[in-house]
DNA sequence: AATCGAATTGAAACCTGTTTCAATAACGGC
DNA sequence: GCCGTTATTGAAACAGGTTTCAATTCGATT
């Protein structure tokens, strides 16, 4: 009886690492890790979505299928992956330079809009991943979750007008109940508006300028009753 | 030369009908038309949006699997169409009984508690939907913007005390500026509420409690800069 | 160096969405 | 009722995500 590819679980970490849980990998196993998921960035800047086959990730990452579905869940599972990893590269970016604005509206705008191009940049690879976090899985919800806390802190730091703490691990919600609702919402009018870019039903910029909108409305000062 | 299941194109309707496109089919193809979306619903209640096999699909509505595909152009595309007759029957439903609210926050968000009950009542099919919705296929574009419209001009009227009027179609955006701008995002709230639902990030009183204080924010009179 | 368990491989199978196509049935106009 | 056109069928093929598993390799321990 050879070793079937599927750890004798009991761990936390076993059936399909990642992210934190992916510190307690050998060197070897790191490296392969990471070459899937560059390749399957790689893929999807090409071709999208559709373009990451699996198939092909494990021939240009240099593993056997097996493997990659030792590590990944699935497709978006790598994805998610990835674009945890943009969020934590673009942690660091905006710890390294806060949005400037004056005010926290003007901050919190600055963040998307920043957010928002960075993310763009690369169209095709940026639908595969939106495609990726809309799938709605529950087997990938954690590290949608992590996403979305990454997300949350860095956007309760723009308010505040302070740096996100990079030291800090990411395990509890930021800011106070206020900050949070407004928090929510700014990130489901972001991410829904992402999902309406990726499907082709309005370009980049509506994306910024109703995130300028939405924080009009969720840190402007002024109140409103909407005119017809 | 027997004929291919592809008509000879030419005409707008062809590509994959529906909707409005749907209206020039003859009578025994609107019956078979209506029997696959009916299967699919019938199946996605049963087991989401994985239940949903297009081979049951055909099976279950007494067609075959090209005819199926001569009507829809994939999986989601029907799951699109059965999502927009809800939509339709949700407003005709809020147009007999309009939410009763004394203000607009108060109608919009019983407009967006009614629309959500109504939604998640059956579990597996508005995740199936949802996912539908969420997957950003450019071939389907129409469909979810058609289903923006019909929600927006149910918000629209709930916003300004009205009923939505049913017999208009649906063609341009309906209010103001701003009423669009307050709409968009309650949208984008409520979609990405429901995405977040549908992969197990929370419950469903969640999605209702987020568009109340979204409805808060955006319709409610008071200004405000958060506090810590 | 021998050894044992875990990791990896390679190749095939499986499943289901999607496509294709020749044969057949249904329909509308004459 | 006949005819040409269009719709439908049935069955097969294809594609790519996912699973499976016996054989092999790797790594740490001794």
């Amino acid at each position: 009886m050879t070793g079937n590819a599927r750890p004798p679980a009991a761990d936390g970490a076993s059936g399909a690492p990642d992210g934190e849980g992916m510190a307690r990998l050998a060197a070897s196993q790191l490296r392969r890790v990471r070459h899937i998921v560059d390749a399957a960035v790689a893929l999807a800047e090409k071709g999208g979505f559709d373009g990451v086959r699996l198939r092909d990730v494990a021939e240009a990452s240099g593993v056997a299928l097996g493997t990659l579905y030792k590590y990944f869940r699935s497709k978006e599972d790598i994805l998610l992956s990835a674009v945890n990893e943009d969020a934590e590269r673009l942690e660091s970016v905006i710890a390294a330079r806060p949005p400037s604005g004056g005010s926290a509206q003007e901050r919190t705008t600055e963040f998307f809009a920043r957010a928002t191009r960075g993310f763009t940049r690369r169209p095709n690879y940026a639908r595969a991943v939106i495609r990726a976090v809309a799938s709605g899985d529950h087997k990938t919800a954690e590290k949608v979750a992590g996403f979305h806390l990454r997300m949350a802190r860095m956007i309760v730091a723009a308010i505040r007008d302070e740096s996100p703490d990079i030291s800090k691990s990411i395990t509890e919600t930021e800011g106070s109940e206020q900050e949070q609702a407004i928090v929510r919402i700014l990130e489901h009018v972001w991410f829904s508006a992402l999902v309406g870019w990726g499907g082709g039903l309005h370009p980049v910029k509506t994306v910024t300028d109703q995130m300028r909108t939405a924080a009009e409305y969720l840190l402007g000062g002024s109140s409103r009753s909407p005119e017809r």
